[in-house]
DNA sequence: GAGCACTGC
């Protein structure tokens, strides 16, 4: 609440007009700036550009399948079909650049199969995103009259809606990695789409790879072709046909409405304050029914700047105003806020973080309000720590954001820094496999049988960043060693969980310790989002609620606390609300849990319970994150200092349970090393030093002639 | 005594 807007509201008498009208005269805007339309129609080339207009809307009724023909038949896909088919026909690999609207992730595979151009085989279209999966399938089998399941099909983790006639087939990037993980060389699809390649996500950038291969090696021993096209709005086209030995692009034309993007004259030292003062000055020029998009960094961002426009709005002109916010840790109930319609005369005014940007959709937004920051999470290899840090967004993801106001209607996004600043911007998103920690990835391309060391990737992660993924992986036991790594037979089991191989490595030695039935729901729970929903105005009581779930062992046995009081409460979501946690994530790790026991069982663990013995579930959490130890600092007064096993000096987090305990225990285990102002454990228990030698002698070895 | 962006199996 320490922010410069709340004594902007404090003195709002005779502070908030003034600053208001200065900002108004700093913020007049550029009008020769660039249209987004403009930037499309350059782009097309090929003969295969047409104007055409195309949607695809979510609350489309399902029952006229002849409406969606006459739909279908106004998309530029349509208009060019025969050419695409003939291009499809002739390449085997192929670039295929559209903007939102352009129908080709719905049509392209419907005209491949109404040639048959898949043969035998199906067709596999890949989303990064499980809804995407889910509502393009079911647009696809409307269109094509048909029950979703049969020819068209999805499938997403907990979910496999297909059959063995399923032709066209919708699913996330990460489900078809886990299918190659059984055949890598993925032999029963014939043409194989990776649409939104732009993102570059962990998954679609190792995807690339595997189908490259794939694809050589079907060649090369005679097995049925594989297609493969790469789909993707703007993105780094000379890169990406590089990787593909120069294989064609093909470019067509999106549809979206033309939106008119404005620079500040100025560099704003504090983009918070630009972006309310943009708001008030848009409010009170601007018809009630136009809504405007924010780009926020995060929670309490939003919640600060919510509280300012609330504060000013009692002063200022225009018409009346709803805030919503919209971060992807916010309650479901309150993030649906955003879709419902204002009555007439009130103006919806949405602050979001970059869940705007791609993963949901607003109707409605007429302004966009661009800060041109995001928040960015870093890793530190040879610590393991974890930074989040603000920072500028690409080029491209000012495009995106500018996007969002061209939706429905032509609109206009302000961006509140120069056009100098924009063009001196990276022109894209720095690829995700480049700066998180690849343990996961590393053990699930070893177990596809590929050598880490010559997998071909579009931009590859540092060379440290592979080999602390690899010691790891040695560490845990999960592979023999780390030059030429083959998996042991506890590694194998490992891949068969679809979570982190540390907590992999927590069930696999749960039977020994009689917990299975106790790591299982930690896990889940680990694996899921925060459970903790902490309002910033409603924080003391939130912390009062919590109380009644803590452990003094720690943050790990009060998550399992709370995981059994939401397994036991009658009415969850009511629960929930009243318990200050959230629905979705504790519903997600429920889920995740069933499918973790399914895989226990088909490995034939025994699934037991420590009952009240839960020193045994701590020392079977240590034996997985036994590479997360700290130990407290000798001499440090006060007690809280620790330092891990890496040598970092780190302090208890204050949002966990032992941060208040006294004497602080000497050593713990923690699952996330944090580092924002300071370094920090997050979520934290207390252990037995004598632990480590029973579960990791080696490690236990080391780390003592270390210290 | 401080704050976690977003996805996915």
């Amino acid at each position: 609440m320490d922010s410069k807007y709340t004594s902007v509201g404090r003195e709002k008498e005779h502070r908030i007009t003034y600053d208001l009208k200065v900002k108004r005269k700093k913020l007049s805007v550029e009008s020769n700036s660039k249209n987004i339309k403009e930037v499309e129609q350059n782009l097309c080339f090929n003969g295969l550009c047409q104007d055409s207009n195309n949607k695809i809307n979510n609350s489309l009724p399902n029952d006229v399948s002849e409406d969606l023909q006459e739909a279908r038949k106004t998309l530029p896909v349509y208009q060019v079909r025969f050419r695409l088919l003939e291009e499809i026909r002739k390449h085997n690999t192929m670039i295929l650049i559209g903007e939102t609207g352009s129908g080709k992730t719905t049509q392209i595979p419907q005209i491949i199969h109404e040639h048959r151009l898949e043969g035998k085989g199906c067709i596999a279209v890949t989303q990064p995103r499980r809804v995407a999966a889910i509502t393009l399938a079911m647009r696809v089998a409307a269109e094509t009259n048909s029950e979703i399941g049969s020819i068209v099909g999805y499938t997403v983790r907990f979910e496999d809606v297909t059959s063995s006639h399923t032709k066209v087939k919708y699913l996330t990037d990460g489900m078809l990695l886990r299918e190659a993980m059984t055949d890598p060389l993925l032999k029963k699809y014939s043409v194989i789409i990776l649409d939104e390649a732009h993102e570059r996500t962990v998954n679609t950038d190792v995807l690339f790879g595997i189908v490259k291969l794939a694809q050589k090696e079907r060649d090369e021993h005679k097995v049925n072709t594989l297609k493969v096209i790469v789909m993707s709005a703007t993105m780094d086209v000379d890169a990406f046909r590089k990787y593909y030995n120069n294989c064609p692009v093909i470019y067509l034309e999106g549809r979206t409405h033309p939106v008119t993007i404005y620079h500040s004259k100025t560099k704003h030292e504090d983009y918070q304050y630009a972006a309310v003062c943009t708001i008030f000055q848009l409010h009170a020029t601007t018809p009630a029914d136009q809504d405007f998009l924010v780009f926020l960094t995060g929670q309490e961002e939003i919640e600060t700047v919510m509280s300012n426009i609330k504060q000013i709005a009692k002063e200022a002109k225009g018409p009346q105003i709803r805030v919503c916010p919209l971060y992807a840790g916010l309650p479901a109930v309150k993030q649906l806020q955003v879709w419902k319609k204002t009555p007439p005369g009130m103006r919806k005014i949405v602050l979001a973080t970059n869940i705007a940007e791609a993963s949901v959709t607003i109707p409605q937004i007429k302004y966009v309000i661009d800060t041109g920051v995001v928040k960015e999470r870093t890793w530190c290899t040879s610590t393991g720590a974890e930074r989040l840090v603000v920072r500028a967004c690409s080029q491209a993801a000012g495009w995106q954001r500018a996007g969002r106001a061209g939706r429905t209607t032509a609109g206009a996004a302000y961006r509140l820094y120069t056009a100098a600043d924009f063009a001196a911007r990276q022109q894209h998103n720095t690829p995700e496999i480049v700066r998180c920690p690849l343990s996961s990835t590393m053990l699930m391309l070893i177990a596809t049988g590929m050598d880490p060391s010559t997998f071909p990737l579009l931009d590859s992660p540092p060379r440290d960043s592979i080999q602390a993924a690899l010691i790891l992986l040695k560490e845990i036991g999960a592979i023999d060693n780390e030059n030429n790594p083959k998996l042991t037979v506890l590694g194998k089991k490992m891949t068969a969980f679809p979570i982190d191989p540390k907590y992999s490595k927590i069930l696999l030695c749960a039977p020994e310790h009689n917990c299975l039935e106790e790591a299982l729901s930690l896990v889940a729970v680990m694996s899921s989002e925060n459970v903790f929903h902490t309002p910033l105005h409603k924080r003391e009581e939130a912390l009062k609620v919590k109380q009644k779930f803590i452990s003094p062992l720690g943050d790990h046995i009060t998550l399992l606390n709370v995981y059994k009081a939401f397994c036991k409460a009658p009415l969850k979501k009511q629960w929930c609300r009243e318990n200050y946690l959230n629905h979705k994530n504790l519903s997600y790790a429920s889920e995740i849990r069933q499918q973790l026991l399914g895989v226990c069982q088909r490995l034939n663990m025994t699934v037991s319970s420590c009952g009240t013995a839960l020193d045994q579930l701590l020392k079977c959490l240590l034996s997985g994150l036994f590479t997360n130890c700290a130990w407290a600092r000798a001499g440090a007064g006060g007690g809280g200092r620790y330092v891990t096993s890496a040598g970092v000096a780190a302090m208890l987090h204050p949002s966990g349970v032992l941060h208040a305990v006294r004497p602080a225990p000497p050593a713990v285990l923690y699952t996330e090393l944090l580092h924002t102002k300071r370094s920090y454990l997050v979520t934290v228990s207390a252990i037995q030093p004598q632990w480590l030698h029973q579960v990791a002698p080696e490690y236990a070895r080391r780390c003592r002639a270390n210290r």
